[in-house]
DNA sequence: CGGTGTGTTGAG
DNA sequence: TCAACACACCGG
């Protein structure tokens, strides 16, 4: 058993602080150093150190290009890959095209898993005693989810996306940024309920085709609505039967559909009721569908779908629920976009299963 | 098959 | 604690 696994939730604010800040620093403010430059060439092997290299000798058999970034390691293909370690374990934060954004995952894990005080490539908020509400709302989205749930959006890079969401419902209603809704965060103003968007998925060819099912991404699926957990059973069959879950969409229409996992394909589906659904909104491969829930006590569910095709002949659609107009024009809302199908890719295989292999940290939390 | 990220080693 | 390196394994 040893532990394994997971990356336990210890530190959930005030646990690691080290004592002082690395001091060391001096004074030196560097409000934000872009690239600081911290020589380390690792120990390991063969440094490949460029300084000195004489003109352009380098000959390409060189072996990979060391990051002058804490935490970045170079990978085979020229992309950059970001680790952190944590009680002699190592926690792979995902791959990136950039340097720099390798860098940034980092500091981002660091401060999560360190405190702010961490040493970072970049910015230290704390640090420099500057505090402005946007690292306020920084720390307070990172102390309101696990390190788990930070590794893995750093891993999706999905990150910013969330932080940003994080930030806006927390203007909205005063609360604390994501998903902990706290006492009082109901209804704010007089009938209008807040909703927090769960998450949103681009519709694929099967789902809207002739399966009648949707898939929902496995992280999704078990981060919103985890299922009755296949209770025991211990034969891995999991909970075959799924539940029945109301949605409702913009329209107020309530939609029910069955929710369950098939273990064939082991993937969180929406099935039964799902096709009706794609008929009468006229859903097709690409639109995005978005699950809500509110924020209220009911926890109420809903469901809407952003037509992304050409806007055939309707510019602009506004729909209305609990008097809020929302449209959903051709154009991408201001606000909570979906970058969905942007321009990176992330890959993510079950990254955290809880199954948690072998050493690697992997997380659990919840 | 390309690429990720894990296994592993050794320096600091 | 950390980066370098090698490569098993995974997903396309």
């Amino acid at each position: 058993m040893d532990s394994m696994s997971c990356i336990d939730e210890s530190t959930t604010s005030t646990d690691s602080f080290p004592p002082a800040a690395p001091a060391a620093d001096t004074p030196s403010k560097l409000p934000a150093p872009p690239a600081v430059k911290l020589y380390r060439m690792g120990s390991g092997g063969s440094v490949v150190s460029d300084s000195d290299n004489v003109i352009g000798v380098e000959t390409e058999s060189r072996k990979l290009p060391s990051s002058k970034y804490k935490g970045v390691v170079p990978q085979p293909n020229g992309r950059w890959g970001a680790q952190i370690y944590e009680k002699h374990h190592r926690v792979w934060l995902g791959t990136f095209n950039e340097e720099a954004e390798a860098a940034r995952a980092y500091d981002i894990a660091a401060r999560r898993f360190r405190g702010r005080d961490a040493v970072t490539n970049f910015k230290s908020p704390a640090a420099d005693g500057e505090r402005d509400c946007q690292s306020d709302a920084e720390s307070a989205f990172l102390e309101a989810h696990s390190k788990a749930e930070i590794v893995d959006m750093l891993r999706k890079h999905t990150y910013e996306e969330e932080l940003e969401q994080s930030k806006r419902r927390f203007h909205l209603s005063g609360v604390d940024g994501d998903g902990n809704r706290n006492g009082t965060g109901q209804n704010d103003d007089a009938g209008k309920k807040t909703r927090e968007v769960l998450f949103e998925k681009a519709v694929t060819p099967s789902d809207v085709g002739k399966l009648n099912r949707l898939v929902i991404p496995k992280q999704h699926a078990e981060k919103h609505f985890p299922l009755p957990t296949s209770s025991s059973n211990g034969n891995g069959t999991s909970s075959t039967k799924g539940v029945l879950m109301n949605f409702e969409d913009v329209t107020g229409k309530v939609w029910r559909f069955r929710y369950s996992y098939w273990n064939s394909s082991q993937s969180y589906v929406l099935t039964k009721g799902w096709s009706r659904f794609v008929k009468e909104k006229n859903l097709r491969a690409g639109d995005v569908v978005s699950f809500e829930r509110s924020t209220g006590p009911d926890r109420q569910l809903y469901i809407d779908c952003k037509i992304r095709s050409e806007p055939e002949k309707n510019p602009v659609q506004v729909v209305r629920l609990f008097g809020v107009d929302i449209l959903s024009a051709p154009t991408p809302p201001p606000n909570d976009v979906v970058p969905v199908c942007g321009g990176k890719r992330s890959r993510d295989r079950d990254l955290f299963t809880l199954g948690c292999s072998k050493k690697q940290m992997i997380i659990n939390a919840l």
